[in-house]
DNA sequence: TATTGTTATACTCTATAACTATA
DNA sequence: TATAGTTATAGAGTATAACAATA
């Protein structure tokens, strides 16, 4: 125990506390309309629209995906796969580097972005954005944006290089 | 499709992915400290904070926690049953209305909060505040305060009165 | 040997619907 | 009839470890 440094002050809980239940709803209510837009969820959209908005090629490496996802390898993989299946994507090994795989969004892929991006604008503008003004709105952009820059630049989910000895106790 | 009304501006997708990104990182940062301080999932702190810290009788009706915690019932139902074989809380019936159930934090619940808080506390500020000045905090906690009060005055999950014909498409 | 990705597997969580019991 | 809670069940998502293949 290391002699119970002082908690959080009020102000900082109460930045935390909001950040977590609004962050909460608000994927939840987007979940919730992707599901029933486009049968997506958050993680499927997230990938389809970095591939469709983000790359120039449309196209990217599993890896650099996974990287920009959070995701594990294998989890990824899954969600991959469940978008290779409805035709979303294409899978393909990369002519550079044989271990390598290009996920592509297809074009059906894209119209469903397309499809279901205006009815998520909405839910963003409706929810998120609804009671909030201009500056406040880039307020909370220029605080969380810096917080994700220090989020990103401290080591998230690196510090595990030993495997074992990680269940219950 | 309604005429693609313009997405976002710029400053709001700026402001919604990073509010999306860090809280995600956070809330993955923190269920990892708390699984391995006190082998507890988010929710799990949640309830057991709510009750200790919370509630002064350190006792809540389901519904009531139910509603602070946005689950389902039934996954209420579960956490709490995760929560009372551990010995973390005990559940009974209300004597005042026999269909309640009473969830109250035992004094291994309220230990354990207090081992893992620290941590906890340790993780945020960290995380969320290591590169925040007071100010940033300040408004932050603002802004998504109003967000807060707005996204729970606009009804989450109640547009759902009928049931039944929900599948795929 | 290090990296890329997949597979097998196990587990946690969540939601729906059916059900019981009390108000 | 409406409300409180549980149970059964099914499904989505995630993580770990073992594995195969290329660099």
């Amino acid at each position: 125990m290391p002699d119970t440094p002082p908690p959080l002050d009020a102000a900082q809980l109460g930045a935390y506390f909001a950040l977590m239940e609004v962050a909460g709803l608000l994927r939840h209510a987007v979940e919730q309309q992707l599901r029933e837009a486009g049968d997506l969820s958050y993680v499927q959209f997230q990938l389809l629209a970095r591939l469709g908005l983000d790359s120039p090629s449309g196209s990217e490496r599993m890896t650099d995906l996974a990287d920009g996802v959070v995701y594990s390898r294998s989890g990824l993989t899954y969600q991959a796969g469940l978008l290779d299946r409805r035709g979303l994507v294409t899978r393909s090994p990369s002519t550079d580097d044989e271990r390598s795989v290009i996920v592509a969004v297809t074009q059906a892929g894209r119209d469903l972005v397309a499809r279901v991006l205006p009815g998520h604008a909405d839910s963003i503008r409706r929810l998120l954005f609804g009671a909030l003004t201009d500056d406040d709105v880039a307020a909370l952009s220029d605080v969380l944006g810096r917080v994700r820059e220090h989020m990103r630049a401290t080591p998230p989910r690196s510090a595990r290089p030993r495997a074992g000895r990680n269940r219950t106790a």
